[in-house]
This record gives structure tokens, sequence and C-alpha cells, in this order.
DNA sequence: TACGCTATTATCGCACACGATATAAATGAT
DNA sequence: ATCATTTATATCGTGTGCGATAATAGCGTA
């Protein structure tokens, strides 16, 4: 057992940290999601920029970055790697030609019924019923952008 | 304007997505952090270290990882940070030589009052009366349990 | 038309996260 | 006492995130 140094003051200096809540709870979500999708070999942000392809593909890497709060920055070399998978193609807009135009291909299109059991996997992991999940998601959007607004003003 | 080449369908693919609102929560909050963070030299990560070592310095890099919940592997290098900015110093433990002890400098100990004002910055950013946050706090550690327990079992 | 401005993507560097593995010290069973 | 096991940290490789910057394409105005 650990024969701690210093034993941890009355008040834990991680009880009021909000922030640090919702990181454990992000990263809880990140280990369901590992396990399964693994097996697919996608991460969790490229499942995420699939997830937005399945209906609406093709799409460009400004749009998927709007969807996915991310930018190109992060999501080029994400999207090359999803290439490389052979997931998706990369090709220049002809009638835009600082574009780039991501789209799936066949393999790509058919791992949408692969990762089908997915969502229900994770909502049956959350243990909670669908009208507390979307409380709570209204409750985190709510703090978001009240975060965000105060970020932006200062 | 973005002349989308496909547009979203119906049914926003990201609506559902609980985990994808806790990301973006998550972020909002390192966007609040950053600009209180920065003038003190400290990331998010090493700001949570250095909240457990103002109270209980020294402690042994497990039990910051315990606190904080993070492993040797990200610690260690982040802690070497901290050390090459002068705030702690790291000596391996005689009573038990595979212990590596964090404890703070007297640079260290004296970035505690320079952060003293941060998490009223943070609290006041939430826009949210203390009981709620307190609610909010008690859905996501119980969501956390939930999750980390169905990842386990499986 | 030329020149400046904006938009879109890519590149670079740094700092996490984390799985897998390595290393060394302590512990325990025989 | 010896050796396998466990514990504590470190190392390595991959994949995000993101600030800063670059490069190219389109746009607007004189």
């Amino acid at each position: 057992m650990a024969n701690d140094l210093t034993p941890p003051t009355t008040a834990d200096p991680m009880a009021p940290m909000l922030c640090f809540d919702l990181y454990a709870a992000s990263q809880a979500f990140t280990r369901v999601y590992k396990p399964l999708l693994a097996p697919l070999g996608l991460t969790y942000p490229q499942y995420l920029v699939m997830l937005n392809l399945w209906p609406d593909s093709p799409l460009s890497v400004g749009e998927i970055g709007r969807r996915v709060s991310l930018e190109s920055n992060t999501l080029t070399p994400l999207i090359k790697r999803l290439q490389e998978a052979g997931l998706v193609t990369r090709t220049r807009d002809p009638e835009d030609e600082r574009r780039v135009v991501v789209a799936l291909t066949d393999q790509g299109q058919a791992l949408e019924a692969q990762a089908a059991h997915v969502p229900g996997c994770i909502l049956e992991a959350t243990g909670m019923p669908q009208a507390e999940i979307e409380a709570l998601q209204r409750t985190l959007r709510g703090l978001t952008r009240t975060m965000l607004d105060a970020a932006a003003s200062k």
C-alpha cells in the first residue's frame, strides 16, 4: 500500500473542480468507446468525422471542422490517416481550389453498418434514461455557451 | 460564406452525442483557464498538479497520479517541465528507492499566491450558482462511475 | 488590371493522453 | 537466501489539440 508522504488535506484540492469532473467523465466515455471502435480501426475523433460523412458525404475540411469543433491543424493529419486506411478520398474542389473535399470510399461507406451498434452500446453504458441524458446535454450546452462568451468578452 | 457541398441532414449527427457535449464543455473550460494560467507559465494539467502540491507538498509521482488521474507516462515529462521551470524538485525517496518525491521549491510555493484569484474567475465564468454546480458535479461523478464500471465489466 | 484583403488548408512546434514495454527496487514464497 | 512477483517510475510510439505561421486561391476596390 501507498505509505503516502503527505496525507491529503481535509479539503480535497480536486473537490471543487467542476472542470476536472468534466474531464473525468469525458475520459470515461473514451474508455467505453475504445474497445467498440478499435475493431473498426477508428479512434474516437476519427469516429466523429465518419459520423458526419456517413449521412452527408462529401464534405469540405472546413465544414467537418465546424461540425466537430476542430481546425485544419488537427483535421488535416487525422483525415490523411483516414485516407491511408482507405476510408475516404481527399480532392481539391474544382469550383474553389482552396477547398479540399473529403468523400467516403466504398469501404468507408461500408463501415457504417459495422458501426451501427456503437450508439446503443454507449447509451446502455451510461445507465441513464433518455430524458436525463437530454437534460444533462442541455445543461452542458448552456454552460459551454456561457464559458465561451466569458472567454470572448475578455 | 460556406457554400456547403452537402447540407446537414435533418437529424444532426452530433445531436445525440452526450460525449461530444462533455468534450465541448471541457474545451470551453480550457479556453477560460488558458489566459489565467499563461501569465503563471502553467498549462491546465500542470495547474492541477500544483493545486495538489500547494497544500500537501511533498508528494510521490504515484500519489499525484492518483489525484489527477494520470500515470507516469504522462506525469514524468510534465513534472520534468515543472522542474525545468524551477517550481518543483524531483528526488528519489531514500526510504523506497523506487519512488520519486516531488516537492515545491520556494518559487513553486510562491506561485500559490499568484494563482489565488483563478478559482474565483472560473466560478464567475460558469455563471452558475454554487448549488447548481455541485448538482452537476454529482451527476457527472455518478455517470463517470457507471461508465467505468461498464468498461471494466466488459 | 493591380493590389490588398479574406478564406481555406497545410505545416510546425509543443504539450498532453495513453497503450505497451522496460528498468530497478521492494516483497514474498519456498 | 533465492527467485518469481509486484510496485514505482521511466521510455517509446501514435494520435490528438492548438497557437502561430505559411501558402495558395478567390474577392473587392481603386
